[in-house]
DNA sequence: GCTGGAC
DNA sequence: GTCCAGCAACGCAGA
DNA sequence: TCTGCG
């Protein structure tokens, strides 16, 4: 079986398996996806979250590209404090095929692009609720949002397909992460202010007290986020979904859009 | 999922 | 021939 | 400087 000249092995396996969804089928959610998907890829480095014998296994995070990875998989060099890796960047349909073949279900991305790996082209802040307080978390992605309009600032929303969602904006790659992230902190700290029994920027969780956490440090060197249309390694087999904010009020979970269900909106969706 | 080293 | 370990660091902020 | 965090 061969999917984009990517020999698909074991098909029939089990990657979700409380669903009975197979490697095949996560494969062909991801070719169906392609379109929308790449576009949010090109340039990044990666890593690869993956799950070789599905999710109710032991996975594991992978950074650096395998020697036996064939030739038309890209990749680039990133300096770390102690020497090189040699990353991954998906830039086209066969490289996410060759990806979700080797049992890859989640894709998390670099704030920078390949051009110039010091300075992020875009600003994210990640939503996470308090124990699981969905009614919380979407709460304050209503609110802040608004307060990021306010700012005249254009903010993207989207599910994080597992429990909280990501607002994040697009930037001038012209300054690098320590700048971006002071911005962050700062905008993150008058959320907080403007809405103090909501929000909160504690780094500990013992001092969170059951707000939403408004996480602004993945916005430095090496760190990433959960790319647009990747699956996440949850029973539920949620999507992270960008999402308009008019859709906001009709989201009752951040697992609202899974494998199974995100073409029926998509279909929908002009 | 796939490889390479240990046995 | 079979078995099995490895496959990710990093940077920040607060204590 | 060490630890929790993601
Ligand atoms: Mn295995
Ligand atoms: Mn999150």
């Amino acid at each position: 079986m061969k999917i984009e000249e990517v020999e698909i092995s074991n098909p029939e396996k089990l990657i979700f398996p409380g669903k009975k969804i197979t490697k095949l089928d996560m494969v062909k959610y991801y070719d169906k996806v392609a379109d929308k998907m790449l576009p949010f890829l090109k340039d990044r480095p990666l890593t690869l979250q993956r799950f070789p014998d599905g999710i109710d296994q032991d996975g594991f995070y992978q950074k650096n590209a395998s020697d036996y990875f064939p030739d038309y998989i890209e990749t680039i060099a990133i300096k770390t404090e102690e020497g090189t890796n040699t990353q991954v960047i998906c830039n086209n349909r066969k490289t996410l095929i060759y990806l979700a073949n080797l049992g890859t279900v989640s894709f998390h991305i670099w704030l920078a692009k390949k051009e110039d790996l010091f300075k992020p082209d875009k600003v994210v802040f990640d939503l996470d609720p308090p124990k699981d307080s969905f009614k919380k978390v979407k709460d304050a992605a209503g609110k802040i949002g608004e307060f990021l309009r306010k700012e005249g600032i254009e903010p993207k929303l989207m599910t994080s397909g597992k429990s909280g969602f990501h607002i994040w904006y697009s930037v001038k790659p012209d300054k690098n992460f320590d700048d971006r992230r002071k911005e962050a902190k700062a905008l993150a700290n008058k959320m907080e202010e403007e809405y103090p029994d909501l929000l909160t920027t504690a780094i500990r969780k013992n001092k969170r007290e059951n707000k939403v956490f408004i996480d602004y440090l993945r916005n430095a060197y090496g760190q990433t986020s959960v790319c647009p249309y990747s699956l996440r390694p949850i029973q539920s087999c949620g999507v992270a979904t960008p999402l308009e904010w008019e859709e906001l009020a009709t989201i009752e979970k951040a697992d609202q859009y899974t494998l199974t269900n995100l073409f029926r909106r998509l279909g929908q969706k002009k």
